[in-house]
DNA sequence: CTTGACTATGGTCCTAACTCCAAGGTTTAT
DNA sequence: ATAAACCTTGGAGTTAGGACCATAGTCAAG
Protein backbone atom coordinates (compact mmCIF):
# COMPACT_ATOMS: atom_id res chain seq x y z
CA UNK A 1 0.00 0.00 0.00
CA UNK A 2 1.37 3.23 -0.74
CA UNK A 3 0.48 6.85 0.21
CA UNK A 4 -0.93 9.73 -1.68
CA UNK A 5 2.66 11.14 -2.04
CA UNK A 6 4.40 7.69 -3.68
CA UNK A 7 1.22 7.47 -6.15
CA UNK A 8 1.24 10.81 -7.21
CA UNK A 9 5.27 10.49 -7.91
CA UNK A 10 4.75 7.01 -10.05
CA UNK A 11 1.50 8.14 -12.12
CA UNK A 12 3.61 11.79 -12.68
CA UNK A 13 0.91 13.78 -11.60
CA UNK A 14 0.59 16.01 -7.81
CA UNK A 15 -0.78 15.13 -4.69
CA UNK A 16 -3.38 17.98 -5.19
CA UNK A 17 -4.31 16.65 -8.71
CA UNK A 18 -4.87 13.25 -6.66
CA UNK A 19 -7.16 14.47 -4.07
CA UNK A 20 -8.57 16.53 -7.24
CA UNK A 21 -9.70 13.37 -9.05
CA UNK A 22 -10.71 11.89 -5.50
CA UNK A 23 -13.36 14.93 -4.81
CA UNK A 24 -14.56 14.35 -8.68
CA UNK A 25 -15.13 10.73 -8.10
CA UNK A 26 -12.84 9.44 -10.20
CA UNK A 27 -10.49 7.55 -7.34
CA UNK A 28 -10.71 7.01 -3.91
CA UNK A 29 -8.37 5.57 -1.92
CA UNK A 30 -8.37 1.81 -0.57
CA UNK A 31 -8.40 2.82 3.13
CA UNK A 32 -7.01 4.91 5.13
CA UNK A 33 -4.95 4.97 8.59
CA UNK A 34 -6.06 5.54 12.17
CA UNK A 35 -4.74 9.18 11.55
CA UNK A 36 -6.37 9.59 8.17
CA UNK A 37 -3.41 9.15 5.49
CA UNK A 38 -4.69 7.71 2.46
CA UNK A 39 -3.46 4.36 1.08
CA UNK A 40 -4.00 2.91 -2.14
CA UNK A 41 -2.97 -0.38 -3.86
CA UNK A 42 -1.99 -0.85 -7.23
CA UNK A 43 -5.15 -1.14 -9.02
CA UNK A 44 -5.65 2.46 -7.79
CA UNK A 45 -2.22 3.23 -9.93
CA UNK A 46 -3.89 1.43 -12.66
CA UNK A 47 -6.64 3.52 -12.70
CA UNK A 48 -4.52 7.13 -12.29
CA UNK A 49 -2.91 5.54 -15.64
CA UNK A 50 -6.26 5.16 -16.88
CA UNK A 51 -7.53 8.46 -16.32
CA UNK A 52 -4.14 10.00 -17.82
CA UNK A 53 -4.34 8.34 -20.96
CA UNK A 54 -7.87 8.80 -21.42
CA UNK A 55 -7.39 12.37 -20.75
CA UNK A 56 -4.67 12.29 -23.74
CA UNK A 57 -6.89 10.95 -25.95
CA UNK A 58 -9.01 13.88 -25.51
CA UNK A 59 -11.63 12.68 -23.08
CA UNK A 60 -12.77 15.18 -20.61
CA UNK A 61 -12.68 13.92 -16.44
CA UNK A 62 -16.80 13.83 -16.75
CA UNK A 63 -16.16 11.49 -20.00
CA UNK A 64 -13.28 9.86 -18.22
CA UNK A 65 -15.88 9.29 -15.09
CA UNK A 66 -18.64 8.07 -17.65
CA UNK A 67 -16.10 5.27 -18.91
CA UNK A 68 -15.32 4.00 -15.51
CA UNK A 69 -18.97 3.72 -14.61
CA UNK A 70 -19.15 1.46 -17.70
CA UNK A 71 -16.14 -0.52 -16.17
CA UNK A 72 -17.90 -0.92 -13.33
CA UNK A 73 -21.01 -1.80 -14.48
CA UNK A 74 -22.34 -5.96 -15.02
CA UNK A 75 -24.58 -4.83 -17.42
CA UNK A 76 -22.53 -2.20 -19.91
CA UNK A 77 -20.63 -4.36 -22.75
CA UNK A 78 -18.06 -3.30 -24.99
CA UNK A 79 -20.19 -2.05 -27.60
CA UNK A 80 -21.35 0.88 -25.01
CA UNK A 81 -17.65 1.75 -24.60
CA UNK A 82 -17.25 1.40 -28.11
CA UNK A 83 -19.86 3.89 -28.94
CA UNK A 84 -18.76 6.33 -26.51
CA UNK A 85 -15.83 6.31 -28.36
CA UNK A 86 -17.09 7.40 -31.43
CA UNK A 87 -19.05 10.06 -30.57
CA UNK A 88 -15.99 11.36 -28.80
CA UNK A 89 -14.09 10.88 -32.17
CA UNK A 90 -16.97 12.72 -33.88
CA UNK A 91 -16.86 15.55 -31.21
CA UNK A 92 -13.38 16.04 -32.27
CA UNK A 93 -13.93 15.85 -36.17
CA UNK A 94 -16.17 18.75 -35.51
CA UNK A 95 -13.96 20.84 -33.60
CA UNK A 96 -11.18 20.16 -35.98
CA UNK A 97 -13.58 21.25 -38.57
CA UNK A 98 -14.21 24.47 -36.97
CA UNK A 99 -10.33 25.20 -36.52
CA UNK A 100 -9.81 24.51 -40.13
CA UNK A 101 -12.36 27.13 -40.94
CA UNK A 102 -10.55 29.81 -38.40
CA UNK A 103 -7.23 28.64 -40.71
CA UNK A 104 -8.35 29.06 -43.46
CA UNK A 105 -9.96 32.34 -43.11
CA UNK A 106 -6.08 33.92 -41.82
CA UNK A 107 -4.94 32.34 -44.98
CA UNK A 108 -6.93 34.20 -46.60
CA UNK A 109 -6.20 37.34 -44.61
CA UNK A 110 -2.49 36.81 -44.87
CA UNK A 111 -2.96 36.17 -48.93
CA UNK A 112 -4.58 39.37 -49.81
CA UNK A 113 -1.57 41.63 -47.80
CA UNK A 114 1.60 41.28 -50.40
CA UNK A 115 3.94 42.14 -47.27
CA UNK A 116 5.30 45.63 -48.50
CA UNK A 117 5.92 48.25 -45.29
CA UNK A 118 2.88 50.11 -46.58
CA UNK A 119 1.31 52.40 -43.88
CA UNK A 120 -0.85 50.86 -41.45
CA UNK A 121 -3.79 52.67 -42.33
CA UNK A 122 -3.89 50.72 -46.06
CA UNK A 123 -3.56 47.29 -44.02
CA UNK A 124 -5.65 45.33 -45.92
CA UNK A 125 -6.17 42.81 -43.25
CA UNK A 126 -7.23 45.56 -40.54
CA UNK A 127 -9.92 46.36 -42.90
CA UNK A 128 -11.07 43.00 -43.97
CA UNK A 129 -11.31 42.49 -40.15
CA UNK A 130 -13.28 46.14 -40.22
CA UNK A 131 -15.61 45.03 -42.71
CA UNK A 132 -17.48 41.63 -43.08
CA UNK A 133 -14.61 38.82 -43.74
CA UNK A 134 -17.36 36.41 -45.84
CA UNK A 135 -17.72 39.20 -48.04
CA UNK A 136 -13.52 40.39 -48.69
CA UNK A 137 -13.10 36.79 -49.55
CA UNK A 138 -15.96 36.52 -51.28
CA UNK A 139 -14.96 39.63 -53.37
CA UNK A 140 -11.80 38.15 -53.49
CA UNK A 141 -12.50 34.94 -55.09
CA UNK A 142 -15.23 36.46 -57.85
CA UNK A 143 -12.08 38.91 -58.85
CA UNK B 1 -24.49 59.16 -30.58
CA UNK B 2 -26.11 55.97 -29.83
CA UNK B 3 -26.50 54.59 -25.77
CA UNK B 4 -24.86 51.02 -24.83
CA UNK B 5 -27.83 49.54 -25.84
CA UNK B 6 -28.19 50.97 -29.18
CA UNK B 7 -24.42 49.85 -29.92
CA UNK B 8 -25.25 46.39 -28.48
CA UNK B 9 -28.52 46.08 -30.84
CA UNK B 10 -26.39 46.83 -33.60
CA UNK B 11 -23.37 44.96 -32.88
CA UNK B 12 -25.66 41.90 -32.09
CA UNK B 13 -24.15 42.05 -28.31
CA UNK B 14 -25.52 42.31 -25.27
CA UNK B 15 -24.88 45.43 -23.32
CA UNK B 16 -22.99 43.36 -20.75
CA UNK B 17 -20.00 42.25 -23.65
CA UNK B 18 -20.08 46.26 -24.47
CA UNK B 19 -19.13 46.83 -20.55
CA UNK B 20 -17.27 43.82 -20.29
CA UNK B 21 -14.87 44.66 -23.37
CA UNK B 22 -14.36 48.22 -22.28
CA UNK B 23 -13.23 46.81 -18.72
CA UNK B 24 -10.89 44.62 -20.89
CA UNK B 25 -9.76 47.98 -22.33
CA UNK B 26 -11.18 46.87 -25.94
CA UNK B 27 -13.78 49.62 -26.64
CA UNK B 28 -14.43 53.03 -24.66
CA UNK B 29 -17.22 54.61 -25.19
CA UNK B 30 -16.59 58.39 -26.46
CA UNK B 31 -17.75 60.48 -24.23
CA UNK B 32 -20.69 60.30 -21.12
CA UNK B 33 -23.50 61.91 -20.37
CA UNK B 34 -23.92 64.06 -17.27
CA UNK B 35 -25.83 61.45 -15.82
CA UNK B 36 -23.39 59.24 -16.79
CA UNK B 37 -24.69 56.93 -19.55
CA UNK B 38 -22.34 56.36 -22.26
CA UNK B 39 -22.31 57.54 -25.32
CA UNK B 40 -20.62 56.08 -28.67
CA UNK B 41 -19.88 56.57 -32.03
CA UNK B 42 -20.22 55.02 -35.81
CA UNK B 43 -16.30 53.98 -35.08
CA UNK B 44 -17.45 52.20 -32.05
CA UNK B 45 -19.73 50.18 -34.16
CA UNK B 46 -16.91 49.54 -36.69
CA UNK B 47 -14.46 48.77 -33.76
CA UNK B 48 -17.10 46.67 -31.67
CA UNK B 49 -17.36 44.78 -35.32
CA UNK B 50 -13.68 44.14 -35.91
CA UNK B 51 -13.53 42.72 -32.36
CA UNK B 52 -16.21 40.19 -33.56
CA UNK B 53 -14.88 39.35 -36.94
CA UNK B 54 -11.05 39.05 -35.11
CA UNK B 55 -13.00 36.19 -32.60
CA UNK B 56 -14.12 34.88 -35.70
CA UNK B 57 -10.80 34.45 -36.89
CA UNK B 58 -9.41 32.43 -33.97
CA UNK B 59 -7.87 35.53 -32.32
CA UNK B 60 -8.70 35.73 -28.18
CA UNK B 61 -9.35 38.79 -26.60
CA UNK B 62 -6.00 39.64 -25.35
CA UNK B 63 -4.19 39.09 -29.25
CA UNK B 64 -7.30 41.61 -30.39
CA UNK B 65 -6.47 43.52 -28.11
CA UNK B 66 -2.49 43.53 -29.69
CA UNK B 67 -4.04 44.43 -32.92
CA UNK B 68 -5.71 47.41 -31.84
CA UNK B 69 -2.93 48.69 -29.99
CA UNK B 70 -1.02 48.05 -33.63
CA UNK B 71 -3.58 50.30 -35.29
CA UNK B 72 -3.47 52.75 -32.94
CA UNK B 73 0.63 52.81 -33.42
CA UNK B 74 2.44 54.76 -35.56
CA UNK B 75 5.40 53.06 -36.21
CA UNK B 76 3.93 49.79 -36.46
CA UNK B 77 2.92 48.84 -40.46
CA UNK B 78 0.89 46.47 -42.26
CA UNK B 79 3.78 43.71 -42.12
CA UNK B 80 3.45 43.84 -38.29
CA UNK B 81 -0.01 43.12 -38.56
CA UNK B 82 0.45 39.97 -41.44
CA UNK B 83 2.80 38.90 -38.72
CA UNK B 84 0.70 38.04 -35.81
CA UNK B 85 -1.99 37.12 -38.20
CA UNK B 86 1.24 34.16 -39.44
CA UNK B 87 1.77 33.36 -35.79
CA UNK B 88 -1.65 32.98 -34.97
CA UNK B 89 -2.29 30.42 -38.20
CA UNK B 90 0.91 28.38 -36.61
CA UNK B 91 -0.65 28.13 -33.73
CA UNK B 92 -3.92 26.95 -35.10
CA UNK B 93 -2.42 24.35 -37.07
CA UNK B 94 -0.59 23.59 -34.06
CA UNK B 95 -3.84 23.00 -32.49
CA UNK B 96 -5.62 21.23 -35.40
CA UNK B 97 -2.79 18.29 -35.21
CA UNK B 98 -2.79 17.80 -31.52
CA UNK B 99 -6.84 16.99 -31.85
CA UNK B 100 -6.20 15.02 -35.16
CA UNK B 101 -3.73 13.06 -33.01
CA UNK B 102 -6.26 12.43 -30.88
CA UNK B 103 -8.60 11.47 -33.31
CA UNK B 104 -6.26 9.22 -34.76
CA UNK B 105 -5.71 7.40 -31.69
CA UNK B 106 -9.55 6.94 -31.06
CA UNK B 107 -9.85 5.70 -34.84
CA UNK B 108 -7.64 2.73 -33.57
CA UNK B 109 -9.29 2.35 -30.71
CA UNK B 110 -12.27 1.63 -32.03
CA UNK B 111 -10.44 -0.30 -35.01
CA UNK B 112 -9.65 -2.77 -32.38
CA UNK B 113 -13.30 -3.89 -31.52
CA UNK B 114 -15.05 -5.63 -33.19
CA UNK B 115 -18.28 -4.95 -32.03
CA UNK B 116 -19.44 -8.05 -30.63
CA UNK B 117 -21.11 -7.94 -27.16
CA UNK B 118 -18.63 -9.31 -25.65
CA UNK B 119 -17.87 -8.65 -21.92
CA UNK B 120 -16.19 -5.69 -20.51
CA UNK B 121 -14.25 -7.76 -19.22
CA UNK B 122 -12.43 -8.47 -22.80
CA UNK B 123 -12.86 -5.12 -23.96
CA UNK B 124 -10.13 -3.87 -25.80
CA UNK B 125 -10.86 -0.62 -25.81
CA UNK B 126 -10.46 0.17 -21.55
CA UNK B 127 -7.76 -2.38 -22.18
CA UNK B 128 -5.65 -0.26 -24.26
CA UNK B 129 -6.75 2.95 -22.15
CA UNK B 130 -5.16 1.02 -19.06
CA UNK B 131 -1.70 0.45 -20.79
CA UNK B 132 0.08 2.78 -23.22
CA UNK B 133 -1.95 4.37 -25.68
CA UNK B 134 -0.88 7.44 -25.49
CA UNK B 135 2.54 7.16 -26.17
CA UNK B 136 1.73 8.40 -29.31
CA UNK B 137 0.05 11.45 -28.47
CA UNK B 138 3.24 12.20 -25.71
CA UNK B 139 3.78 15.57 -25.70
CA UNK B 140 0.81 16.76 -27.99
CA UNK B 141 -1.78 18.03 -25.58
CA UNK B 142 -0.73 21.43 -24.87
CA UNK B 143 -1.06 23.69 -27.87
C1' DC C 1 13.70 14.62 21.06
C1' DT C 2 13.96 17.30 17.48
C1' DT C 3 14.24 18.12 12.63
C1' DG C 4 12.54 17.45 8.17
C1' DA C 5 9.57 15.20 5.07
C1' DC C 6 5.16 13.94 4.58
C1' DT C 7 0.04 14.39 4.98
C1' DA C 8 -4.77 16.38 6.24
C1' DT C 9 -8.46 19.89 5.52
C1' DG C 10 -10.43 23.81 3.72
C1' DG C 11 -9.89 27.62 1.36
C1' DT C 12 -8.69 30.90 -2.31
C1' DC C 13 -6.91 31.82 -7.02
C1' DC C 14 -6.14 31.09 -12.00
C1' DT C 15 -7.67 31.50 -17.30
C1' DA C 16 -11.67 33.09 -20.85
C1' DA C 17 -15.30 35.39 -21.95
C1' DC C 18 -18.82 36.37 -20.61
C1' DT C 19 -23.70 36.20 -17.90
C1' DC C 20 -26.74 37.26 -14.27
C1' DC C 21 -28.26 39.80 -10.36
C1' DA C 22 -29.36 43.61 -7.05
C1' DA C 23 -30.38 48.12 -6.03
C1' DG C 24 -30.82 52.09 -7.63
C1' DG C 25 -30.87 56.48 -10.99
C1' DT C 26 -32.64 58.38 -15.76
C1' DT C 27 -35.42 59.01 -19.77
C1' DT C 28 -39.33 58.61 -22.49
C1' DA C 29 -44.03 57.92 -23.57
C1' DT C 30 -48.59 58.24 -22.42
C1' DA D 1 -47.23 61.87 -13.04
C1' DT D 2 -46.25 57.48 -13.43
C1' DA D 3 -44.97 53.23 -15.60
C1' DA D 4 -41.96 51.11 -18.88
C1' DA D 5 -37.74 50.85 -20.61
C1' DC D 6 -33.41 52.15 -20.21
C1' DC D 7 -29.02 52.99 -17.81
C1' DT D 8 -25.42 52.83 -13.70
C1' DT D 9 -22.00 50.26 -10.51
C1' DG D 10 -20.43 46.38 -8.18
C1' DG D 11 -20.02 41.83 -7.46
C1' DA D 12 -20.90 36.90 -7.90
C1' DG D 13 -21.34 32.73 -10.81
C1' DT D 14 -20.19 29.78 -14.78
C1' DT D 15 -16.85 25.61 -16.86
C1' DA D 16 -12.42 22.69 -16.38
C1' DG D 17 -8.72 21.20 -14.17
C1' DG D 18 -6.20 21.89 -11.29
C1' DA D 19 -2.30 25.10 -8.40
C1' DC D 20 -1.23 27.15 -4.28
C1' DC D 21 -1.59 28.39 0.56
C1' DA D 22 -2.09 28.27 5.67
C1' DT D 23 -2.36 25.72 9.54
C1' DA D 24 -1.89 21.76 11.74
C1' DG D 25 -1.16 16.80 12.60
C1' DT D 26 2.06 12.58 11.69
C1' DC D 27 5.98 9.77 10.93
C1' DA D 28 10.94 8.25 10.40
C1' DA D 29 15.77 9.18 11.15
C1' DG D 30 19.55 10.80 13.69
Amino acid sequence: MHTIGKLARDAHVTTDTVRYYEKAGLLAPVTKTSSGYRLYDEEALRRLRFIKQAQQSGFSLSEISELLALKNSDEACCKDVKSVAIAKKLQLEHKIKALQVMSQALTELIAICNAEARPLDECPILAALETSLAKQVKGERNA
